[in-house]
DNA sequence: TAATATCCTATTAAACTGGTAGGCTTAGTA
DNA sequence: TACTAAGCCTACCAGTTTAATAGGATATTA
């Protein structure tokens, strides 16, 4: 399951790329739109920004903008930096790569293997899933 | 990521697949050649066979036995008992679903189309993973 | 009746999650 | 220059979950 942090994440990212015009946007006003204490948003996009996704402009009419277009940010890249390993074992994971305790033989292990299918299989769909897509996808349904 | 519980889970099943012989294969045996927590592994088996995938015989001489063949049982089932919902998202999960809080409509959510979208083939994926399918990767691997 | 199993309940230490509090720094604008 | 609105940073905290451990009750077989 995805944390509450990630969700706020890409739902403050879906935010801002629906208003891109009107960059930079600033934290409070993402919060109250989006009902998210403003607090743990600002916590939630100065990570974004040290990640570079968003860029930040400080004082006065400051705020956060994207860094890159909506089809460049997709949501493996969001829930990598929250949530770490998207992979469902640690021997399968590709950026957070960590012998499994347990194995007797990493190199016979079925339930790696299959893991790593997942993992293959579920980062593409992730991947596929960039700010753009997400918001066709909404329009799509709309009707 | 899957839970130390579920991981023990699985290889305690898989152990007793590869020993179907000699069922009923005691709690101390699996967690001494796993190198399992006996007490742990015990509280493991008890919640395997109250959920019916694995039948118990108390007594001297005792122990647990698949209920079904390794065939029938697969990982979605197992990893479902001990970690819950396989889907990244409380509102794409068929055996738990919760709406999501953050939600605003859930009908044209493009991030929850996603996650239907990764749970139904992650799901396939794990109900192939049956303990006979495992049990074969790691000899095809083995040479 | 001794030995060896499963079964059951309670407790616990450590980590993680979600959030709050308070203050500092920076940048536009009157 | 002073005000104000913004981001930046550190510390803390309460609740939950995870991965166990402890101690004993109950059942089965030789």
């Amino acid at each position: 399951m995805l944390s509450k942090k990630t969700k706020y994440a890409i739902n403050a990212l879906l935010y801002i790329a629906k208003h891109v015009a009107e960059q930079p946007i600033s934290v409070s006003r993402i919060a109250e739109e989006r009902n998210i204490p403003l607090k743990f948003l600002e916590a939630i996009l100065r990570e974004l920004k040290n990640a570079r996704i968003v860029n930040s402009k400080k004082g006065r009419y400051g705020g956060y903008s994207l860094n890159g277009t909506p089809e460049e940010i997709d949501l493996a890249r969001v829930i990598r930096l929250f949530d770490g390993a998207i992979a469902i074992l640690p021997c399968a994971t590709h950026d957070f790569y960590v012998p499994c305790e347990e194995c007797v033989d990493e190199a016979t292990c079925g339930i790696r293997q299959v893991a790593l299918e997942i993992r293959n299989a579920t980062v593409a769909q992730l991947k596929d899933a960039t700010l753009a897509n997400l918001i066709e996808r909404e329009k799509g349904k709309e009707n």
